[in-house]
RNA sequence: GGAGAGAUGGCUGAGCGGUUUAAAGCGGCGGUCUUGAAAACCGUUGACUGUAACAGGUCCGGGGGUUCGAAUCCCUCUCUCUCCGCCA
């Protein structure tokens, strides 16, 4: 969520980076300022008058406790006619900041300076792009023809026990699957980062503070009874750890990673998007996520690209990076990185990795906030980034090292997984 | 799931209708003293809103109510603790 003093003070900047977002509706930037304007105005009057009738009430106090009851008893007639009035006012300023609220929170983040203008991914940049195009054997299979081969994945025992979108890992794909997060989790550990392992369902507060609710309401499976939302991502509960605290400057940055499944309806999905592992509901994914002083982000930003890339590298995939375009963001992010893997058997790119700057859009719904030198506390900046997640991965390992007598394993996985390869 | 007790500032904890603008202690910060530290002593100590700066307003788990006036009384929700039940 903006800042309101930061849209009242910079409204046409507002307006020219939300176009670069291809945000649409920019007469909010303006209905904003103008609600704004009233509610300062009701709010005045209403402690004005809230002011007025405190003063008396503590004057009929003093009288009583001197016997004066008649003095006190002329005052009280007097407050008793401030008191509806009072009501009124102060119910028409909840009713503004509920209104303010509800246009608020349909702005989306500013992106960036560094955003390029476009309006879906093929506007996205092409920032580096690196590794080797593996050499496949004439008769190369997709995954989704691998996992049968080697029994690694059952699609149609998900569907027997759930439904479509929640694979059933198998023998050595459950293997795998351990090993990938156990590698990346300790990736992340020797780099500072410290292992959560947080709830699979968080309430409304925590979806609402990363910026799911109210916008994506939608794509989060949702638990009537107890009112839960399964996570979509581990982003959720990690970043809201800190929901409403106010830290030391010295406490940052804070990194932290979590390995958890990842639950996303993905509603109105088809076609060869989707196949085999490409987009599912239920996946497995390694989030790292920091909080850190405003005036780090972009730097931190960098190191987290950084770090991600040398994890992608380690496991010798053809990947690139990408840096999204305004219009291919997403709602909260100032700036983002995709990192994409080259899936040799479908001839295409994987998404597998997420790392964005949320600059204070996150922080100011959860009212994550440090101490400054002046005492003053200040909103933090969060940022977060997926390390990596597991499934295209996983499809990227096998298309990519598949021979004739297995599919060979990166090295650095020889150990978590128990064998270099496949059979 | 049943019964009972609670929720107060960073923490412990008083207050149970009107000098509470929330006592006291601990912690934090600043100072005196000290070569430095500890101890002792003195001072200071939250958030939100609002303003050019003051002023003013709001906040004692959340929401609602009674009252001229609520941390204090009532309703409701959430959470915590104790006992019982169930249980990986």
């Amino acid at each position: 969520m903006l800042q309101l003093a930061f849209i009242r003070q910079n409204r046409d900047l507002v307006i020219e980076r939300l176009k670069i977002k291809n945000f649409t509706q920019l007469n909010l930037v303006d209905e904003i300022i103008a609600l704004d304007e009233l509610r300062r105005s009701s709010q005045q009057a209403s402690d004005e008058l809230a002011a007025k009738i405190n003063t008396a009430s503590k004057e009929i106090g003093m009288l009583m406790g001197k016997g004066k009851k008649e003095e006190a008893e002329q005052i009280r007639s007097t407050v008793s006619t401030y008191k509806e009035q009072s009501k009124q006012l102060s119910e028409k300023v909840a009713s503004i900041e509920l209104q303010l609220n509800d246009l608020l929170v349909r702005l989306p983040n500013l992106p960036s300076a560094l955003v390029p203008k476009g309006t879906s991914a093929t506007d996205n940049l092409n920032v580096k792009e690196s590794g080797n195009e593996p050499i496949l054997p004439a008769n190369a299979s997709p995954h989704w023809d691998l996992i049968k081969q080697y029994d690694l994945v059952n699609f149609e025992l998900g569907v027997k026990l759930t439904g479509s979108g929640f694979p059933v890992f198998k023998g050595k794909g459950a293997r795998l699957q351990r090993a990938l997060a156990q590698y990346f989790l300790e990736y992340n550990i020797r780099a500072g980062y410290t292992e959560y392992l947080p709830p699979y369902m968080v309430n409304e507060a925590s979806a609402y503070g990363t910026g799911q609710l109210p916008d994506k309401e939608g794509q989060m499976y949702y638990m009537p009874a107890d009112n839960f939302y399964m996570i979509p991502t581990s982003e959720v509960p990690v970043t809201n750890i800190y929901r409403d605290e106010i830290l030391k400057e010295t406490d940052l940055p804070l990194k932290m990673t979590a390995y958890t499944p990842c639950f996303r309806r993905e509603a109105g999905s088809f076609g060869a998007d989707v196949r085999g592992l490409n987009r599912v509901h239920q996946f497995d994914k390694v989030e790292i996520v920091q909080i850190v002083h405003p005036d780090k982000s972009y730097q931190v930003l960098d190191e987290m690209v950084a770090h991600v890339e040398k994890l992608v590298q380690s496991l010798n995939l053809k990947y690139r990076i990408l840096r999204l375009c305004g219009g291919d963001m997403s709602f909260a992010s100032a700036l983002t990185y995709d990192f994409e893997v080259w899936s040799a058997a479908q001839k295409r790119w994987l998404e597998c990795s997420s790392v964005s700057n949320f600059e204070s859009f996150q922080s100011n719904r959860m009212k994550i906030r440090f101490k400054d030198e002046k005492g003053k506390p200040q909103l933090v900046h969060t940022l977060n980034g997926s390390s990596l997640a597991l499934p295209r991965i996983m499809a990227c390992l096998l298309e990519n090292n598949q021979t004739e007598k297995g599919i060979n394993l990166p090295e650095v996985l020889h150990n978590y997984f128990g064998a270099a390869s496949i059979q």
